[in-house]
DNA sequence: TTGAAAGCGCTAACAT
DNA sequence: ATGTTAGCGCTTTCAA
């Protein structure tokens, strides 16, 4: 616990007889140094436990190695895969991953971002709460990633959970349905805006009568009154903004032992941990958030890596393997999904959706 | 995106007419500084936007006001709490939290404590891969607090999961079961060990034959495994090492159709989410994760404030509310709790777990 | 009360 | 190939 003072460079070039200059070059440009002179320093550095000051190193380069990935809950499970994803390529890359909840608010999100700038190179923000002018503000100041939000001109990665949707509408089209609640979520949520917009005319398309209830947070608890409020709307089926509300919804249904899916068919959407432990198991639209998040840092890191010397802190993580680098190749390639082509030039990367049917739904009763 | 160049106090002082030293008293200690001067000061900083450069302050004070969680595997819902905990009271006291994988490799996790060094002030280590005598050799070099682990000399929390364990015993007893199972986790598990070590003297006491199956890895694939070898082991019970095991267990059983709890009753532990989703909801031991996080924190800041000058600065997060300092109070007050009172000094706080009972355990059949 | 100046650990000119 | 020096943005003596 007691900390003993770190040994600096001073103290390694002391050792090994040089000048901190050519400590410094030892360490970071082998290549530029006599090899044994090189030797020595590397060894007096080994010998002290030398370890370069990343703060030092910062407050001269500017650069932390340091992304934060900014999200309004860390408690929400739908975040999960971002944070696994985003923090998967970041480690890969050297990078440290610093976690910031916003809890929620654009206020505590507005001063999160101001006060990140300058702690770290980037941030990948998700679900903000801002409004796109803010965004757009924050990101003159922040190298920025939007993940399941269009800002022009600040690259982004989008989860099509609109597009899910109306598969989940489709399959249940199929089914017989004819009458289908969808809960929606939060006003604010600009997700939810767009799968509204997408299954309405999905549903004029396919015959079926759409029920908005709503709007509900996105928890459990809220799941009770969707429930109760889809019966009392004569639909066969409810579409869940997200899997905690339809965990709710599933929940209710069994206290009230209205059965499912022959009574009611329940769609959730994210599968997140557990949709597929509850009983009846529930259908859902799966989002791969973690491949979300590796792009999103992809991006960012496309950017950060772009306006940088080559080389690389022999101390940083080993570089991506050889054979991943093709796959860190596609980051920056935004041009192969030519979908939602916005009011803007570089389009998000949109990650397609796709629904995986449990027993929660089955042909209309 | 553009990254335009962040004012410095020079602009700041320079806007304001005054030194950078008087710049600097103005804005961290306002008290020192001719009232109107401060004004002004505080207004031109206002005016340019000015942020301090954490990296700069950093490299002075040598204190970071980051604080890094480094757990095996961010990937496991045990640790969402940890994450949560740590994070909040972080955050409270204007903090940064760093997230730290380790890949449950020790070497990952040595090298990361390594780097760590001079990038945070302190770590919170939870569920370490590392030996006693390497962990307490890594708190020579850096603020640290371990969750699960007693380490001499090096303040930590315990989850006591398995004093929860002994009451999932006796309340297996207590329905009729003679014969129970423990599905035990990884061999490197120290947790698994004291449980074991719990668990017997228990069994003998209640009675209880206690047959140990395993190891198995902590997670839902393994489950299948632990379910055929309880069956086989022609146990009434079984307990398994952690929720996602327990999890496995139940898919198994409900695939061979083995009636839960008429035939077999599971117990889990640690009552992650999803453990009351489940069906038959799980029967688990309940841990206050979260609250160990919080813990964990405390124990670090405490050490880190300790020896520091008294104020904050005026840009740091809210200090805790008034009525929750007595929360905090708790925190450095180990003696409460005088368990497991080991080889040395400062024991670690034990929090109590304890069995929350679902419809997954039930009288033997 | 305010300013000037030193220096935290490091890197990058520049000089040798 | 190596050493010398300046300076990143900030805080903190020390003088004025």
């Amino acid at each position: 616990m007691a900390v003993r003072r770190q040994p600096t460079l001073r103290d390694v070039a002391a050792a090994a007889g040089v000048a901190v200059s050519t400590a410094s070059r030892a360490l970071t440009r082998p290549g530029r140094v006599n090899a044994d002179t090189a030797d020595r320093v590397v060894a007096a550095a080994k010998e002290l436990g030398y370890i370069p000051s990343a703060s030092a190193r910062a407050l001269l380069s500017g650069r932390t190695a340091t992304v934060a990935l900014v999200l309004p809950d860390v408690t929400n499970p739908f975040f999960f895969g971002l944070v696994r994803g985003t923090g998967a390529r970041l480690r890969e890359s050297g990078y440290v991953q610093v976690l910031a909840d916003t809890e929620e608010s654009a206020e505590v999100e507005l001063d999160t971002l101001r006060k990140l700038r300058g702690q770290v190179d980037g941030a990948v923000l998700a679900a903000s709460r801002l409004s796109d002018e803010q965004i757009a503000a924050a990101a003159a100041d922040l190298a920025l990633v939007v993940v399941n939000r269009t800002i022009p001109g600040t690259p982004g990665v989008l989860l099509d959970t609109a597009g899910g949707m109306v598969q989940a509408l489709e399959h249940l089209a199929s089914l017989g349905h004819r009458r289908v609640a969808y809960a929606s979520g939060p006003v604010t949520s600009w997700s939810d805006r767009r799968r509204r917009e997408a299954l309405e005319p999905a549903a004029a398309r396919l015959g079926v009568e759409l029920v908005v209830l709503g709007p509900y947070a996105p928890v459990r608890q809220a799941g009770a009154a969707a429930a109760d409020a889809a019966l009392d709307a004569g639909a066969t089926a409810v579409v869940a903004f997200n899997d905690l509300l339809a965990f709710g919804v599933l929940e209710r249904l069994d206290a009230r032992e209205v059965p499912v899916p022959e009574r009611l068919s329940v769609i959730g959407c994210d599968d997140i941990f557990g949709a597929d432990l509850v009983r009846p198991a529930l259908t859902t639209v799966e989002s791969p958030v973690e491949e979300a998040g590796r792009m999103a840092a992809d991006l960012l890191l496309a950017r950060l890596e772009g306006n940088r010397p080559a080389d690389d802190d022999p101390d940083a993580a080993p570089a991506a393997d050889p054979d991943e680098a093709s796959d860190l190749d596609r980051a920056p390639d935004l041009d192969d999904e030519p979908v939602t082509r916005g009011r803007d030039a570089a389009d998000p990367v949109l990650l397609p959706t796709h629904l995986v049917v449990r027993s929660s739904t089955g042909p209309v009763g």
